[in-house]
DNA sequence: AAACAGGGTTTGATCGTTCAATGACCATCC
DNA sequence: GGATGGTCATTGAACGATCAAACCCTGTTT
C-alpha cells in the first residue's frame, strides 16, 4: 500500500498495457491522444516516478555524473570553486542530472577514482574542474571513450583538443583591469602573479599557464605605453599567499608602481591591506582576480569570473552529448567566455565609527 | 568482447552458478573453501565488478548519500563546511557510499528536493549540515523513515531527538580561547559575537543558538573574574561580516578591553586588522572561531572545529544504521566533540621585508 | 476479395543481481 | 536400511523498466 507504483500497477488499473505507460513517458506520439491524456492524469494522480535503478539497468544510463572535490586550497579562492560546484548542480538537476563528488588525496588516486566509480556507480561522465599541460586525466578519459567537459582548456600549444571545454579568458580580465587603471590616469601599474612553476595549493602544477595568461593581459594592455625594461620591473612572481601579496606590493611600490593589479584576491588582499598601512589616508588602486567574498567585504576592486555561466555552457554541452539524437555529430565545443572587472570604492575593512 | 563480465559470465568460465558467484561474494561462509579459492582468483583475474543498477533494484539499496550544498556564505567561514564535506566524502567513499549533492535556493525547496531525490535517485539516506530549532526537515526526514544524520544539534531545550547528530561543542571552544586569555593575565577579555536573530548568509536563521552556545564559553569562563555590569561592556553582537568585526572590536576598546575572542574568524579578521591599526606596534590578541585558512594566513589564533572527526562520527553512525544487522536496536547516538584552541603568534599579514 | 499499409497497442525477452526454495550428496544415527 | 541432518550448490522467480517484434483493427489498394 505504501508501496510505490510501477508501469504494471498503472496499467493495471488503466486497464492498458505496462507499454503504453512507457510509450506515454518516453515516446508520447505512439499513443493515441485519448489515451496518452487518460495515462498521462493517472501519472499525475498516482505520483508515479519510474524506477530510477531499473531504467539504469535496461538504458545503461544513470544521469549521474563525477565531479572531484579538491581541498579548497586558501580559503579565499577556494569560494570561486565553491560557486561553481554550486551553480553546477543546480543547472544539471533542472535537466535530471545528478552530481556525485568524490575526493582523492592525489591526481593518481583520481584515475583510479574514475575507473572505480565508472564501474561501481555507473557514472555517465565528469566534469573536471581544473586542466593542465599534458593532463594525464584527459587522455585517460578519451582513451575510454568517457564523456567528459572540462572546466579550463587544455593549455597545451595549440589549444586543439578532442574534449569540449570551457574556460574564462583571464587574460582579457587583467587586460581590463589593467585598461581602466590606464583610463584613472596611472601609467606604472604593477602586476603581482605568479612565478614560474609554482604550485597551487595540493602540489597540483596546473597555475604556471594559468598566472602566465593572466599576466599577459596586463603585459599587452600596458606595453603600448612602456618600455620592456619598465615593464619588468612592474612584475612580481610570488606564491600565492596573502603575506606574499604584501611583500610584493612592496617591492612594486619601489620601483614606482601607482596601481596594482593581482592574479589572485589572496595577492590582492596582501597587497591592499599592506598599502593602507603605508599610505593610511589614500591608499593606491589594487585590483584582484576572482571577486571572492573576501573582494567585496574589504570593498576591493575584482576581476570577476562568470563560473554560473560557465557552468550552464557545460550543462548545456553535457546535454547534447548524453541526450542528444546519437546521429548527431558530437564536434568537441570550446568556449572561451569573458570575466567581468567588479569595481568598488576600496573603502576597506576598517570602520571608522564604533558600533553598538 | 569490451562489455563488463556478470555473474553468469563468471559462472559459465567456471563451471558453476550464478549463485555461488553471488554467495562468494554476499556470503562467503556459504561456499565451499576450495570453491571459493577458484571464484575470488577469478573474481580478481577477470576485474568483476557487480552491476550496482542491478543490484540496486533488487536489494532496494543505492549506496548513495545526499547533502545540500550551500552557498558559501563569505568565503571564510565557508570553507569550514568545504573541509567538512571533503572528509565526509572520502569517509564514506571508503565504506562504498557515494555522496550526491544537491543545490536549492531557498529551505522549502530543501523538503521538495529531498522528495524528490529519494523518489528518482533512490537515496539511502541524508547528511544534514545545519540545524536550527524546530527544525522542518529533520521532522519531515523522521516521519517518514528516512535515515540521517545531522552535523549540528538540534538546539530544543532539552536537547533529546529522535535522531542521531553530531556537533561541536563551541562553548567549550571559547571558553578554552578565553581561559588562555586569562592565563596571560588579562582580565578585561571582549566577546565580538552576533547579535541575536541574526541571520547567517542565506537568510537562514540558525545563527543564533550557535552564536549564544559560543558567547555562553567566555561568559562562563570569565564571569568568576568578573562583575555581571563589566561582563555586559565586554560583549558586542554584530553581523557577521568583517568591517562589523572591526567596528565592534572598537567599541570594545573603548569599554576597557585587553584581548578579543570573536564567534568567528570573519569577525576576529576585522577585529584583527582594526587593532592592528590603532596599535601597530604591538596590537591586542584576537582569537577567532574556525581556523579558517585565512586566519592561518593572517597568522592570527583560532578554535579550530574537528570536522574531520565529525565526519568520521557520522559516517560510524551511517555505517551502524545501513550496513549493521537488521535486528541490532539503532538508539540515535549523540556526540558532542570538544574543538581545539590553535594559537598563532599574530604576525599579520604585513611582511616588512620586501619580496624578490 | 485478397493483399497491403499503418497507427495503436500488446506480448515476450532482457538488463544483472539477489531471494527463496529445492536438490544432490555424504555422514551419522537408531 | 531408512530416517535425519547438514553442507554445498543449483534452479526459478522476482525487482521494474525498455527494446523488439508481433498483433489487431480499420481503411485502402489491386
Amino acid at each position: 500500500m505504501g508501496s510505490r507504483p510501477t508501469l504494471a500497477s498503472l496499467a493495471g488499473q488503466l486497464g492498458v498495457s505496462r507499454q503504453t505507460i512507457s510509450n506515454a513517458i518516453n515516446a508520447p506520439e505512439r499513443v493515441s491522444p485519448p489515451t496518452l491524456e487518460r495515462v498521462k492524469e493517472l501519472i499525475a494522480a498516482s505520483g508515479y516516478r519510474p524506477n530510477s535503478a531499473a531504467r539504469q539497468l535496461r538504458t545503461r544510463r544513470s544521469r549521474n555524473l563525477g565531479y572531484r572535490l579538491f581541498p579548497s586550497a586558501d580559503g579565499i579562492n577556494g569560494a570561486v570553486m565553491d560557486r561553481f560546484l554550486h551553480a553546477l548542480t543546480e543547472r544539471l538537476y533542472e535537466h535530471g542530472y545528478r552530481v556525485t563528488v568524490f575526493a582523492v588525496p592525489n591526481d593518481d588516486a583520481e584515475i583510479e577514482a574514475y575507473e572505480e566509480l565508472l564501474e561501481t556507480a555507473d557514472l555517465d561522465g565528469f566534469i573536471l574542474a581544473d586542466t593542465r599541460p599534458d593532463d594525464p586525466r584527459t587522455s585517460w578519459l578519451l582513451d575510454r571513450g568517457v564523456p567528459f567537459v572540462t572546466f579550463g582548456r587544455p593549455w597545451t600549444a595549440d589549444r586543439s583538443s578532442p574534449h569540449s571545454w570551457v574556460d574564462v579568458d583571464g587574460r582579457a580580465g587583467t587586460a581590463e583591469a589593467t585598461n581602466y587603471l590606464l583610463s584613472q590616469g596611472h601609467r606604472q601599474i604593477g602586476f603581482v602573479g605568479w612565478p614560474e612553476g609554482k604550485d597551487l595549493p595540493g602540489g597540483r602544477p596546473a597555475g604556471y599557464e594559468l598566472g602566465r595568461d593572466r599576466m599577459e593581459g596586463w603585459k599587452g594592455a600596458l606595453s603600448p605605453h612602456l618600455e620592456p625594461r619598465e615593464l619588468e620591473r612592474l612584475f612580481v612572481g610570488v606564491p600565492d599567499r596573502i603575506r606574499d601579496g604584501a611583500a610584493a606590493a612592496l617591492t612594486l611600490l619601489g620601483n614606482g608602481a601607482t596601481a596594482f593589479v593581482c592574479a589572485s584576491d589572496s595577492l590582492a588582499l596582501g597587497a591592499s591591506e599592506q598599502l593602507r598601512a603605508v599610505f593610511p589616508d589614500k591608499p593606491p588602486a589594487v585590483i584582484g582576480f576572482d571577486d571572492t567574498p573576501v573582494a567585496a567585504a574589504v570593498g576591493m576592486s575584482s576581476v570577476s569570473q562568470p563560473v554560473e555561466w560557465v557552468a550552464e555552457e557545460i550543462v548545456g554541452i553535457i546535454r547534447t552529448t548524453l541526450d542528444g539524437p546519437a546521429t548527431q555529430t558530437k564536434a568537441p565545443q570550446h568556449l572561451l567566455l569573458p570575466p567581468r572587472l567588479v569595481l568598488r570604492d576600496g573603502g576597506g575593512p576598517l570602520a571608522t565609527t564604533p558600533a553598538g
